[in-house]
DNA sequence: GGTGTGACAACAA
DNA sequence: TTTGTTGCCACAC
């Protein structure tokens, strides 16, 4: 069971991106707990790829880049479901300075159990 | 239980 | 800034 219980933690992570902002796969992987497992944050997206009920297109690499090459439809998608969160995306990337999610301690806590 | 994989991250040139 | 290299480790075969 553990192991189902981390994907599912993962999405709820990313269910807490608030509209406007964004996340690094290693932020992601850190408030799931898992510091430094970035691509396991990767692999359970990828996995969930079905029902749209995640904001995965909150979540970016670590410079901000959207983590498809430019011109495929996964990139074009994100570009827009980001557009229309009210991030401005130019050249398959966002400024992270502006954009970046930045979780208060109390909010993850309120909605991360503990 | 070894091997390859991955929607990454950090660093070197 | 872009490209290549390396480290990372759970997961599928």
């Amino acid at each position: 069971m553990p192991q189902l219980d981390r994907k599912e933690k993962v999405w709820a992570v990313v269910k807490l991106i608030p509209e406007g902002h964004v996340a690094s796969y290693g932020q992601v992987a850190d408030l799931a707990g898992w510091p430094g497992r970035a691509r396991m944050v990767s692999k359970c997206l990828s996995a969930y790829s079905g029902p749209s009920l995640l904001p995965w297109h909150r979540v970016l690499r670590s410079s901000g880049e959207i983590a498809f090459p430019v011109g495929s439809e996964m990139a074009k998608e994100q570009t827009q479901l980001l557009l229309a969160d009210g991030v401005m995306v130019a050249n398959n990337r966002v400024k992270m300075k502006v954009y970046q999610w930045q979780p208060d301690l109390s909010f993850l806590l309120h909605h991360l159990e503990f």
